[in-house]
DNA sequence: GTATCTGCAAAAACTTTGCAATGTA
DNA sequence: TACATTGCAAAGTTTTTGCAGATAC
């Protein structure tokens, strides 16, 4: 889990100032557990700091991606939902269809299926998208279909 | 590759009429080696049938994906590209970044990767979303960097 | 003090819906 | 003929842009 300490001086050390917007965007992102789009965090956001615009959360929801804070995910409602990058290295997603929590996982063996793909093709393979929809163990069992 | 013919027959055996809208959208479906956006469709098919609509492109593309003769892809410019559906069973893709040429694959190990975190998550898994992107052999034969 | 950042308003881009007219089988 | 399908227009959503004023450092 990248450290909230260390996205504040990263940001000092590139130019960013560390607005109150930007400080209350990333604590939103740090605090859930699931995919956030710029709605939900506009959403969120208000709470703390009425007077936040809409704009300012797509911009910085862009800005901290692009640094590598946050990462973008697929699966789910929106193409557009961002959740914190909690590991550093290299990682995926596992993400509950019903309460849309999202669990890192590393240990994925992917690069033995990248290098026969680049075998077998001759391409180059420079980035991969790799994520899993499920249902998480407290939402089987709450949900479990009663037969 | 599913044979148009196979897809015609499908399209009549569920009560769907064969309009030249859909014809020509199959078409250019069929012919395109990278994924095209509903704009890209709509774009190609004003050249054979001017007249068409671009809400007709979506609802016929809507319904050719749920039908599974076409696939969603996520990799490149827009989250909703579509592709034909080539390979019958499960599949994956490999894109070109600079050609766009997608290229199937159906050999991947995911299931074992699926089955680990299976048992390290209790997650029940449901779906996933696997897309490489890089560059064709021969895209990078035209752009390789000059030394 | 200065350059970055924000919010507003507006525009642009994308997608969906309702409905009358059309076309397929 | 009957019903699915289309195109138009309009509305709904989502995302981007320009700019004047505010703010962090």
């Amino acid at each position: 889990m990248i450290k909230r300490q260390e996205i504040v001086d990263a940001l000092k050390l590139r130019g960013y100032k560390l607005t109150r917007q930007r400080r209350a965007i990333l604590d939103i992102i740090t605090r859930n557990r699931s995919p956030l789009t710029p709605a939900d965090v506009h959403e969120k956001a208000k709470n703390r700091y009425p007077g936040i615009g809409l704009v300012t959360v797509y911009r910085t929801l862009e800005l901290f991606d692009r640094l590598g804070f946050i990462c973008k995910m697929h699966s789910g409602n929106s193409c557009r939902s961002y959740m914190m990058q909690r590991s550093s290295g290299h990682h995926h997603h596992l993400l509950c269809s019903i309460c849309h929590r999202a669990v890192d996982f590393t240990d994925c063996n992917i690069r033995q299926m990248k290098e026969r793909l680049v075998c077998q093709t001759g391409f180059r393979i420079d980035s991969h998208l790799v994520e899993f929809v499920g249902r998480c163990p407290d939402c089987q069992q709450k949900f479990s279909p009663v037969l």
